[in-house]
RNA sequence: GCCGGCUUGGCGCAAUUGGUAGCGCACCGCUCUUGUAAAGCGGUGGUUGCGGGUUCGAGUCCCGCAGCCGGCUCCA
């Protein structure tokens, strides 16, 4: 929301360079709607100014840089033909359809130019058009001859059904087209078809920008759409927050846990396996079970049952669930197994198709229907470490955060009607306790509703659960962001987004409705009035797969893990050989306890042995010589390089334990 | 799956216009080791992702494949 910086009172018509002095303003809000500066405004308008810093004006300046972008494309290449060109996070981007796609060297080129743009000051000037107009003046841009077309569907204020980004060209109501007019000669250079609004000119832009990257991208975002160039940019108001920007994402790459996994010895992906498919090395395999030994404590505290179920099934129990029918191509092929030829080629036994499971669901209804249930069992939650396999297509892979082969924390709860609510209310209460524990405390919920074209049930179930769900979020007293038609086909869902250390947002634990599977595996309980009912099932994942909680955890912490989790915990570092034996017997008590602690035995000298030590972010140092050996003491480094000298042997022991049990971060002196 | 880029010993990087594949770290060996981020010397290791082709000669050029990266689409 924008507050009025001043409201002007206006005795006649004037427009918003008069009103606004101010050069930070780059736009004005009338009567709530955006609009240029050149706007003429009455006195009965309100009007309040936009500054170039704000969101609006952020995405004003972007939206005017990516059209110096198109401008710069078309002087250099005049056949490029125009996509859409809209603001989006931190940047903008605009699509071409070129015959041979943009290179770096072009985009060295187009800098150039969309400099000399920029200086050059052209005016953006704003211009209605009835619709013929446009198609005359654009005849020679099939993408923007077809938005005009589509401008006819769109919605009263509203956005052009499907947007993605469309919305920026054409708007609803009238069409424009906006002019760069050239300030000495009064010549219109280049034109676009835009909804606006823009800068006053491109001189404002400053040198705030930079061209990122380039990539294909389908027209409308419909993969049966012919692909078009996207280059994508940033712009920020000043130079100073473009490299502030610039360096955001240094630190963000710094973290990236596929390159602290090789650093760290944590994980690979061994091309011999196949893409998707990852092990985990002795160090990520003992951070990977502390994050799931710390759940399944929460879970059987919290009245789970642990639950198991195989990696492969017959196809019939995925035609029941319904998942062959609806995902069929995510999952791998099958596997047909037990079919029996003659001699001359004849089918003399059926044979069977089995599958990898792609969901542990349908096992759990197994588990469910397996005996006869009382109410009184119910809520049942059943949860399972259960491992999935995917047939993700192959561009979409990513490191450990999408992956073929995944391990998810998977539960699905069984309750009555009445207790829906109540039960929903304890899964969020529950999730957020267990992710507090693992360091992550900032978050928001998302409402995930129906997709129109895919789902299944009565619109009044829908709407049930879905108001249900949205209750709960709502009493939860965090932000509530609406997610339409992101539901799975089988119910809403409710999601908790967490926020890292440098401020990325994760979609984490999704808690979902389902009465679709409860009905096609006919599972019911009998009521205390002896009638057979069916129960509501919830679905529940807290850390989605372990493999992308444990890339997020590993991004959130730089590798610099809390004390509970870190692969080592304690390293011992002898002065010099001759006190090895004296700290190796505090390693052993330390072991003892179950501290993961080790002494460095390497012929490296003391001062090599820290260095290693911090650089793989061991969080405590335990050095002794002399001193310490004399006194029974030892003396604790830390990541930081601060340190504590002198420490009793006891007393340095029960601290660590006291840590780890606390799952505390041990980063400094005062930590421990 | 689609578009583009990339691929040199475990890791990070070098190799003038095609002309005998190098460096640092890691690893191994020897000598050294006394208080808080790199001791010294020596050594092993690559048919340059794989398969074809052009050429007297290919890490360098061309084609195909694989893997990875950035996007798009998808994500139960």
């Amino acid at each position: 929301m924008v507050v009025p910086m001043e409201t002007e009172e206006m005795e006649q018509v004037t427009d918003g360079f008069a009103l606004f002095t101010d050069r930070s303003v780059v736009a004005m809000r009338v009567n709530g709607e955006l609009k240029d500066l050149a706007t003429t405004v009455t006195e009965t308008d309100t009007v309040e100014p936009v500054t170039i810093d704000s969101p609006d004006g952020l995405n004003i300046l972007r939206h005017s840089t990516a059209h110096v972008l198109a401008q710069a494309v078309q002087a250099v290449n005049p056949e490029a033909k125009l996509g859409i060109g809209p603001p989006v996070t931190d940047g903008f981007y605009y699509d071409f359809d070129v015959e041979t796609p943009f290179t770096p060297e072009d985009l060295k080129a187009l800098d150039k130019e969309m400099s000399r743009i920029v200086r050059a000051g052209q005016r953006f000037i704003r211009r209605v058009v009835t619709d013929d107009e446009a198609r005359a003046e654009l005849a020679a841009e099939p993408y923007k001859l077809e938005l005009i077309g589509l401008k006819g569907g769109a919605a009263e204020g509203g956005a052009v059904p499907g947007d993605a980004g469309e919305s920026v060209e054409v708007g609803a109501g009238e069409l424009t087209i906006y002019d760069n007019v050239d300030p000495k000669s009064g010549e219109t250079v280049w034109k676009d078809l835009c909804r606006g609004p823009h800068l006053p000119n491109t001189r404002m832009i400053g040198n705030g920008w930079a061209l990122m990257r380039v990539a294909a991208a389908y027209w409308r975002g419909s993969e049966k759409n012919p692909q078009l160039q996207r280059i994508y940019g940033t712009a920020w108001p000043t130079k100073d927050e473009l490299r502030a920007y610039q360096h955001r994402l240094e630190e963000a790459a710094k973290r990236d846990h596929r390159k602290l996994g090789a650093e760290l010895d944590l994980f690979s992906f061994p091309d011999e396996i196949g893409s998707g498919l990852a092990v985990f090395h002795p160090k990520g395999g003992i951070v990977r079970a502390e994050i799931e030994n710390y759940l399944r404590d929460q879970l059987v505290s919290h009245d789970y049952e642990l639950v198991n179920s195989p990696h492969i099934t017959k196809g019939s129990l995925f035609e029941t669930s319904g998942h062959l029918q609806w995902y069929k191509e995510g999952m791998f092929p099958a596997m047909h197994l037990d079919e029996e030829i003659d001699g001359e080629g004849n089918v003399t036994k059926q044979g069977q198709d089995y599958y990898l499971k792609p969901m542990n669901c349908p096992f759990h209804n197994l588990i469910f229907r397996a005996r006869g249930r009382s109410y009184r069992e119910l809520p049942l939650r059943l949860a399972e470490f259960g491992t999935v396999y995917r047939y993700e297509k192959s561009g979409t892979l990513s490191g450990l955060t999408r992956v073929r082969g995944l391990t998810q924390d998977d539960a699905h709860i069984y309750v009555t009607d009445e207790q829906v609510k109540d039960e929903l209310k304890r899964q969020l209460e529950f999730v957020f306790e267990t992710l507090r524990g693992y360091g992550l405390d900032d978050f928001y919920l998302e409402l995930s509703t129906k997709d129109p074209d895919k789902y299944v049930g009565s619109d009044e179930q829908w709407e049930v659960a879905t108001e249900t769900l949205r209750e709960v979020g709502m009493e939860s007293g965090l932000d509530l962001v609406p997610d339409p038609g992101g539901a799975a086909f089988y119910g809403p869902k409710i999601s908790v987004q967490a926020r890292d250390a440098i401020g990325r947002t994760w979609q984490l634990s999704t808690v979902q409705l389902d009465f679709n599977q409860p009905e096609r595996f006919e599972l019911e309980y009998t009521a205390s009035d002896g009638t057979k009912k069916q129960p509501i099932m919830i679905h529940r994942a807290l850390l989605g797969s372990i493999e992308r909680f444990f890339a997020i955890l590993l991004e959130h912490y730089a590798g610099a893990f809390p004390l509970w989790l870190a692969p080592v915990q304690v390293i011992g570092i002898p002065v010099a050989d001759e006190y090895a034996p004296y700290l190796g017997a505090i390693v052993a008590q330390l072991k003892g306890s179950g501290v993961r602690a080790q002494i460095d035995g390497s012929d490296d000298r003391m001062q090599k042995k820290i260095r290693n030590a911090t650089t793989s972010k061991i969080p405590v140092q335990l050095i002794a010589g002399e001193t310490d050996r004399a006194a029974e003491t030892v003396s604790f480094r830390f990541r930081d390089g601060t340190q504590e000298n002198g420490v009793p042997v006891a007393e340095a022991i029960e601290r660590i334990r006291a840590a780890i049990a606390d799952h505390r971060m041990v980063a400094t002196q005062g930590d421990l």
